[in-house]
Formats: structure tokens, sequence, C-alpha cells
DNA sequence: CCTTGACTATATAGTTACTATATACACTAG
DNA sequence: CTAGTGTATATAGTAACTATATAGTCAAGG
């Protein structure tokens, strides 16, 4: 810029344009990273606009996790080539970093979704549905799994859902098999699942599910749901129907916005065949 | 889930879930904010599997830059209602966040592609080319403002960049008008102007540019350019070109891939008239 | 039954990247 | 010439981990 305008900008202006804490500013030049172009007699902090730049750049490092330290070892040595590997390494990452914010917008925006649904339920009623279609990503089977394998397959499962980005934010539920139920097992899940309101082709254990169900909700620990569940069989009793092949169960209001357990609520939907 | 399963997990099967630190599991706890759904007479902790849907709210909340402090002043008093608003009031930020996202990966994208380029070009040559329509966007006129109007111009069209996502990530060049030039007034600036190579509708100061340039580029401190302008208008002179309306200055290498002044590169464009 | 190794726990200290506070000097406008 | 705003350094404090030291727990193998 031109001698006659002001080419330097002082800590404070710097660190406006940046938009920083002024103390940031001191700090970067104490710890090297970033030191104004000239210091006056009085030990005043000149910084030039083109350094700006390098401070956009030190951003955009430590938004992708890198240190200050580990930044400051990259200064130390520039180069074009230098830079432009950084910047190609740094490309991958932010990459992942991107699905990684869609991902929790999704996930926002599903439990908005879910909430709102949620604050229309009644509680104590008990309603006969068709479902329509949807699909359901499903964990390997967790019938006869030891503790460290029920674990194993619950880690997969989550880890699963975060690097294939099909964590939709929908809660996950729990299927129970027929003969399960019949036992009086009740919440003796034979494979956990999320709903993926917008499936991806490619990937494994999806099932659509459609039908008739039974919807109950269960109020309370689920150590008390059979109780719900009876209600629920005299009910089917009351409208002729047979249980069907499984049983879904899912929390609608759980520790996430509930503080005690008394007050959570599970959505329990029972295939049922009208005879 | 199911009794005879591992119901709960210990700490560090959690924190893998987590995918964090177990350390940070028990930091959680001793604040209060996550703590286990059961403890052993020996101390040990036990979660539940269900407890994962809270920590992952914690960690999008923790991602949108609310403190623990915060966080835990909602979990203290949690309901369906908070949760939704809080939910409702965290999408509009993440929705900001991942504009800043998109905006710092637009920024990576034009780096690289500024420095493939830049590997490819003589610095020593000077070349006459016709370049094709451009659009860039301007700054206010910062010709015979004070220090502090023309620091304020600056804060504005950086500020302007940032909050209509215009900025491209390439450089920030400077435009000299002729009759600054023929003043032998180099880098005087009329105006600063940033490159968009994909142009949104409705904002102002765009100029689209086109015509036949000078190229030539200075290496070194800007203090010593007069001896390559002096080289351009050699050049000029002998190819019998007329200085045009405009010079344009652009920083190839700066602060960010160079340590020292005399390896920085800039891009002197003069617009001229072949006659 | 005992030992080994992998786990659990607490307590405490250290780290990173700020952030705030206290004190003093500098510059500018009225 | 003084009030107000800016600058500086030095130092202490903070948030959210993170590492280390020490000790108790537990299950499997010899």
């Amino acid at each position: 810029m031109d001698k006659k305008h002001g080419k330097y900008l002082t800590t404070g202006e710097f660190a406006k344009l940046c938009k920083v804490n002024k103390q940031t500013i001191f700090y970067y030049d104490q710890i090297g990273l970033l030191s104004p172009i000239w210091k006056n007699e009085k030990g005043y902090r000149y910084y030039s606009i083109h350094q700006i730049e390098l401070f956009f750049v030190i951003d955009l490092l430590k938004e992708l996790g890198m240190s200050l330290n580990d930044i400051q070892q990259y200064t130390q040595n520039k180069s074009p080539e230098s830079f432009l590997s950084l910047m190609h390494q740094k490309k991958e990452e932010i990459v992942k970093k991107r699905k990684e914010i869609e991902m929790k917008e999704r996930m926002i925006d599903a439990k908005i979704a879910l909430m709102e649904e949620a604050s229309h339920l009644d509680f104590q009623g008990i309603t006969l549905k068709q479902l329509p279609e949807a699909t359901l990503y499903l964990s390997k089977n967790i019938e006869n799994v030891t503790d460290e394998e029920f674990i194993e397959v619950i880690s997969d499962f989550i880890n699963e859902l975060n690097v294939s980005h099909l964590d939709s934010g929908y809660p996950i539920g729990g299927i129970t098999k027929r003969e399960h139920v019949l036992k009086g097992e009740f919440s003796n899940y034979s494979f956990l699942y999320i709903e993926q309101p917008h499936p991806k082709v490619g990937y494994p254990y999806f099932q659509a599910v459609k039908g008739d169900f039974l919807i109950g909700f269960h109020i309370g620990d689920e150590k008390t749901i059979h109780k719900t569940y009876k209600l629920l069989f005299s009910e089917m009793e009351r409208l002729n129907l047979a249980l069907g092949d499984y049983v879904y169960e899912e929390y609608i209001y759980d520790t996430v916005v509930m503080n005690h357990k008394e007050h959570y609520v599970t959505k329990i939907m029972i295939q049922v065949e009208i005879s």
C-alpha cells in the first residue's frame, strides 16, 4: 500500500481485522508464530495488511486441529512446495470435517423433528396403525453373544454409523423376535437399529419395514416395561390381533431430555396380523 | 438391553465408544456433566449404552462453542421443551459453522490452484496476453482517504468478504489508475480486489475485466518494485503498446509461503492498448 | 492358591491456548 | 496540560483436557 496511507496496522487494528482478542495477537508474537513486520523504538507493533493472509492460514490450520506448535514448525521452514503439500493434506481433513458437521446438522434436524412429533403424541393411548415402508440400518445379531461380543457389536454398529455417515440422529432402537416376546422376554433384543430417512445404496444390513403395528408407550424405567406389554397384549386380544414377527422399541424421551428415569418414554411397536 | 448381556459399560469401554480418552470420561463425571448410571461398592463406574446419546449431544454442543459449564446448566434442568428450543438455536449456529467450513474448503482449493499455477510460471519472462473476462469484487475507493478511513475500508472489505462468503481464497490485489502510474506512483492503489471464480449475483462492486495485458513479475520487497516497472515500460515501448486504464498487482508468493521479503513475488498486470 | 497382566480407581501435576488484570508509558484532542 | 484512549510488559487465572504416580480389583494360567 502507499506510504501516505496507514500502511501498517497497530496491534488493536490488526486484532480487530482478525476478529480476535488483542492479547491473542501479543501471544502469537510472543511465541514467534506471527510477529509484526516492524516494531518502533517504543516497542509498538506494526502489522502489514498482507499479514492477515498468514493469520487466516494459521486460523485454518488451527481449525483442523493442528497445534500452534506444529503450525510454527511449518512456518519456520515454509516454501511454496511445503505449503502446497500441506494444503493437499488439509484438503482431505477439511472434507472429513465438513462431513462431520453435515452429519451433526442432520442430527439436529432429526432431534427437532422427533421432539416436535413427540409433543403431539398421547402417551396414554394405544393405536393400531399401518406403518409405511421405512429403511432401517441393522446391527449384527446379538441374541447369543457374550458380554464382550455384545459390546463389540455395539461398538461396530456405532462406528459403522459414524464412518459411513449413516448416523441420522434418530434414536437407536431394538428389535425383539416373536419367540422371545412369547416367552415373556421383553426387550431381549435380537438386533439394534437406526432409522434412515434418506437411505444410501450400497450398505448392508438394511431392511424395509411395512405393515400393521399396535403402538403404545411405556412411561418410566424399563424395568417395569412388562406392565405396558401386558396392557398392549390385552388390547391385542380385544382387537383380535395376532402377534407378528417382531417388536420394535424406541426411546422417545431419554437421558438427553429427562432428568429422571420415571419420565423416560419408550415407544413400543408390535407387529400384528389382523385376523 | 437384556440383563444377560453386558448391560453396562465400564469407563474404558464407554470412552472407546465415545472415541475419547478415558480420563475425559472421569473428568465429565467429576464435574457432574455425565455420570455413570451406577457405581458399584468398589467405585467402579458403569454406563448404559443409552448414555452415549447424551455424550453425542454434549459433543455437539461443545463443537458449537458451548462451554462445559453452559452445557451443564442445560443438563441440570432439561426437558423436551428446553431441548427443542436449544436445538432450534443450535441449528442456526451449525449452518453458520458449515458455511465457514465450506469457505475454508474453497480457500484450500484456491491456494492449491494458485500454488500449482505458480510452479509453472517463469518469473523472469514478460508476456503479452489477452485475459478473458474475470469477475472481481472491489473495495471502496482508497485514493484520498485518511489513515483511519483506509483501515476502515480494508476492515469493511474483509468483513464483507467474510459475512457474504465472498472470500474465495484468492489473494487480495490492488488496482492502480493510469494517472497515478504515469506520475510514477506505483502501488498507489485506488481499489483493492479479490477474484471471484464463481461470482454470486446480487452483490455490488463487481467489475468484469477483459483485454490485453502485459504481465511481469517482481521478485523481492515492494520497495524496489519501480525497477520491475521500468523493465515493463521498456518492453511496452519495444512492442509499441500504450498504457491502458488500470494496473493490477497480486502477490503470488508472500508471507504465507516465504520466510524472507527478498523471495516475495508480485504479479504485475498492466492493461495495454495495441497500436 | 498364587502370580501376572490388564483393568479399575483417586490424586495431583502439567499443558495448551488463550484471557484477564495490574501497572506503566505514549499519543492526541480539547 | 490534562483526560481519554491507546500501547506495552508481566503475571496470574482459566477451561478442558492429558499425563503420571500410586494403589486397589479381577480373571486366567501355572
